[in-house]
DNA sequence: GCATAATCAGAAACACGTTCCAGTTTTGTT
DNA sequence: AACAAAACTGGAACGTGTTTCTGATTATGC
């Protein structure tokens, strides 16, 4: 199992994605965007397949094409929004002494977006959360993007050097207990607050 | 049927559950018991209520009337295994020189006493990522057992110390990498050795 | 011992994820 | 243009979690 060069500056669309007539780009997007405008008002309950399709102008039997399943489409969708989100984020210097305050900086960032959207978060987190070993593909990309955010915070700006080993496993465990943090949150379990001091207890046991 | 003390052997009732007649409490354990062999045999799919109600020689309506829902239900069951588990390795004195080699030998210990029971575990800890906040209470229980294994793991005996607020919190994040690492293996993400040479690595990142 | 309330069994019904199918439209090839 | 293959539609149908209903059974207070 690796861990191979994160920072990808590649944009690629891998398989489930890119290819396709500019038909199915478009109903892809337009599936994708069904799927957010009712995680986002109703959460993962309200994100019901007849409704995704109806809403999506495309039949049920091809939403089912398009994803097999609705954890697949939450997850995609959760792939898509981290993809929009990394380059956002990482495109200049993040601010901050050290990598403790920059980890912190990007990570209550990236928290307060969420937060933002409890309804989309609360759908998306979960369906991440059930994902079983058919996901792991897309469950993969959303981990490269986290760990890449992550290494690309402790170090300030984007200098070529290797991504140590070390810096690996300090950003998988930072995403560990950030998506526990997030799944308490969202099962309400624990406050934005707590959820925030707990991230930063974390960012400062593992980062000396 | 399988394996371990998973099956009770204890017939007491816990708290949340001690009140009603001896009828209820036979009931509720010939639920849980249904739960488990279901569970153990098949895994979270196979938890079908019909088919646990059957087993357990109650109608549907009996099932619902004891757990609200099929979530709680495998909830409390976990609920019922962290109960059994943690006097089991907290009752003598941990292994290991340091802090960390005894956090990693109950770690390791739980984790290889679930991996003796997979589908169990995955049944088990996909109800546990699904659950909403009507289980928080059955989910504090759970975390609660789990940070104090840990803080009992730091320590390698029972001194009267009281917990400090650093020992709680390295607790937490060591909980949370492990719930992470355990629903990564249960997905079948990532493979047994994998998990825990990224919970060693945990360990040791956070326990200097 | 009996009245009353609580609980239970059995079964039907509903909701939503998922599958399947017959017919139609779009796309690609020759 | 004609044909074949693939994709799409509309809708029915199935499985399982959950709810609801009705009549029996059991527990509880007098």
């Amino acid at each position: 199992m690796t861990t191979n060069s994160l920072t990808s500056t590649t944009d690629r669309d891998n398989g489930d994605n890119g290819g396709g007539s500019a038909a199915q780009r478009d109903r892809r997007r337009r599936i994708l965007d069904a799927t957010y405008a009712l995680a986002s008002d109703g959460g993962f309950d309200a994100v019901q397949m007849r409704a995704v399709a109806e809403r999506a102008d495309v039949a049920l039997g091809t939403l089912y094409r398009y994803f097999p399943s609705k954890i697949h489409l939450l997850v995609s969708a959760l792939g898509r929004q981290f993809e929009e989100a990394v380059p956002r984020l990482t495109e200049r210097p993040i601010p901050g002494e050290t990598p403790a305050d920059r980890v912190l900086y990007v990570l209550k960032r990236m928290a307060r977006g969420m937060q933002g959207d409890p309804k989309l978060t609360e759908a998306l987190t979960r369906a991440f959360m059930f994902a079983d070993g058919t996901v792991s593909a897309e469950i993969h990309a959303v981990g490269m993007s986290m760990t890449s955010l992550v290494t690309h915070a402790m170090r300030g700006s984007d200098d070529g050097r290797e991504i140590t080993e070390e810096e690996i496993a300090v950003a998988r465990v930072l995403g560990d207990v950030w998506l526990s943090a997030l799944v308490a949150w969202v099962t309400g379990r624990s406050t934005a607050a707590e959820t925030a001091a707990h991230m930063e207890t974390a960012v400062r046991l593992v980062l000396h």
